[in-house]
DNA sequence: CCATTAAATTCAA
DNA sequence: TTGAATTTAATGG
């Protein structure tokens, strides 16, 4: 290792201890704020936050609670959900790292209509509303920005209000799987994302059971394979076929 | 939906 | 690293 890079290293080291969250060395360049990173120079906005770390299985927000800001995922990946009438857990989405939670409520609602979980490990970043306001006011490029996530995210809950109220429920799971698979990708050929038959079925708005059978009948058809919770994808646009007449893009 | 068996994952020695 | 304990998956009623 160079001199140089050994100078550069110690910098970040320190700029790391003395705040090991710190913006201005996040790699999440999907992540709003990081794409705004300039328009925040004079600001102590990004200084304002706070840094919440979550155990796997950790919930975060708990339906019914006051909004009091907003969530960025720093690491980790966190499911949103809305619990139904008998208690039945209703998945909204999966979240990774750069995206927001906990958005819906911001502004108008006093109370968080949504729970979230972190389904690992998980940093979460954490805005109070006052604090991201007074920014949204001054700064027009990243207020522009948030409102295309929002715009984005209503395209993507209609598409979700589309597939559970038209397809079967072999398609809604079919169309789960593509959606886990085009958002979390692959390692080793196995979607990078390990997921119970539970949260699958939740996610689709069916059983448990379903999806363990339908499972079986794609394995069966070689259209995936199965070891555990580790799933592969063996032909993705054989699978695509199986939803094709509903069209294409159910980015939910 | 529940019961049973098989399989996978965790955990501690 | 292993295998016993616990959790999760698969199947059939």
């Amino acid at each position: 290792m160079t001199t140089e890079n050994k100078n550069i290293d110690t910098e970040i080291e320190s700029k790391f201890t003395a705040n090991p969250t710190s913006c201005g060395i996040c790699e999440n360049k999907n992540c709003l704020i990081n794409r705004n990173l300039s328009n925040f120079k004079d600001s102590q906005f990004i200084n304002n936050k706070n840094n919440i770390k979550c155990k796997k299985g950790q919930q975060f927000i708990i339906e019914g609670a006051p909004v009091n800001g907003l969530f960025f995922i720093l690491k980790g990946t966190v499911k949103v959900f809305r619990t139904g009438i008998n208690g039945r857990e209703q998945i909204v989405r999966f979240a990774k790292e750069g995206e927001i939670i906990g958005h819906r409520g911001f502004g108008t609602e006093e109370y968080y209509s949504i729970g979230a979980i972190a389904l690992q490990d998980s940093v979460l970043c954490y805005f109070s509303k006052e604090n991201l306001q007074e920014t949204l006011f001054e700064n027009p490029k990243f207020t522009y920005d948030m409102m295309l996530f929002y715009a984005n995210e209503l395209n993507g809950s209609e598409n979700k209000v589309k597939s559970i109220s038209q397809m079967t429920v072999r398609e809604r799971v079919v169309d789960s799987l593509l959606y886990i698979h085009r958002k979390f990708g692959v390692l080793n050929s196995y979607i990078n994302l390990p997921l119970s038959r539970k949260e699958y079925a939740d996610y689709a708005g069916t059983t448990e059971e379903q999806v363990i059978r339908i499972f079986s009948s794609l394995k069966k058809e070689g259209l995936i394979s199965v070891r555990g919770k580790k799933i592969c994808i063996t032909d993705v646009q054989l699978l695509k076929n199986e939803i094709s007449e509903h069209n294409y893009f159910l980015d939910a």
